[in-house]
DNA sequence: GAAATCTGTAACGCCATAGGTTACAGTTTA
DNA sequence: TAAACTGTAACCTATGGCGTTACAGATTTC
C-alpha cells in the first residue's frame, strides 16, 4: 500500500518535458493537436492522462506511453484506495 | 512495444478468481456488491476495470487492486497504440 | 417433465469525465 | 504599451461506469 500521496501526472510532464524544453503550454498543445484547455487541465490536475493522450505525448516527447499511463493509474488508484473502507465488499473464500 | 492483444482483464477474472472457487457470477457481484450487470460486462469484455472496481476485487478475492488496474492500462493501452498513426502529433525537440 | 437458477443482454436513466470552442481577466515578456 | 502566455468559466458532445427491470435461452434440481 503506498503511503504518500502521489502527484498528478500533469506536474511531471510540465517539470521533466516542457520546461526542460522551455516550451510554452500554447506551443505544447498545438504539437500535441490538443486544445490548450485540454493540456492545461492535465498539467494542473484537473484532468487525467487518457489512452490517447499517453500516445500523444509518447510521440511528442519520445518517452513512453506506458509509463505515462502507468502514473495515472497509481495516481487514480491512490484516490480509490482512500474509499476502500466504504466499500461493502465480502471476501470470497474457497469452500 | 507489445506484440499481441492482451486479453481483457474480466477474462482473466473469470479463469483465475471465479472458476477456481466455483462462484457464479451472481453470487460474485452480491459479493462485490455490484450489480450482475455490471459484473457480466466486465466479464465478457464489454466493460473495463475502473479503480474503484479494483479495489473491490482486491477485497473479495484478496488479491493486488494495482495488478487488476495494471492489466487494465496495458488492454486500453494496446488499442491505442492500434491508432498511433492516426495522431497527428509534432515531434517536440529540444532548442 | 416442471420449477428454480444462472446467464447474457437490451432498454432506460443518472452521472462523471475527456475533449472541443469561445471568451475573459490577470500576468509576463518583448 | 502591445503582444503573448496562462488559468479557467460557460456551454456542448460523446463515452463509459453503474443501477434497475425485464426477457429469453441454458442448466440444474426436484
Amino acid at each position: 500500500m503506498r503511503m504518500h500521496n502521489p502527484p498528478h501526472p500533469g506536474e511531471i510532464i510540465k517539470i521533466l518535458c516542457l520546461e526542460p524544453l522551455g516550451v510554452t503550454v500554447t506551443q505544447a498543445a498545438a504539437a500535441l493537436d490538443v486544445s490548450r484547455k485540454t493540456l492545461s487541465a492535465i498539467l494542473n490536475g484537473h484532468a487525467g492522462i487518457s489512452p490517447e493522450m499517453a500516445v500523444r505525448l509518447s510521440i511528442a516527447f519520445g518517452t513512453s506511453a506506458e509509463s505515462w499511463l502507468n502514473q495515472q493509474t497509481q495516481y487514480d488508484l491512490w484516490h480509490a484506495e482512500q474509499r476502500r473502507k466504504e466499500l461493502r465488499v465480502a471476501k470470497l473464500v474457497a469452500v
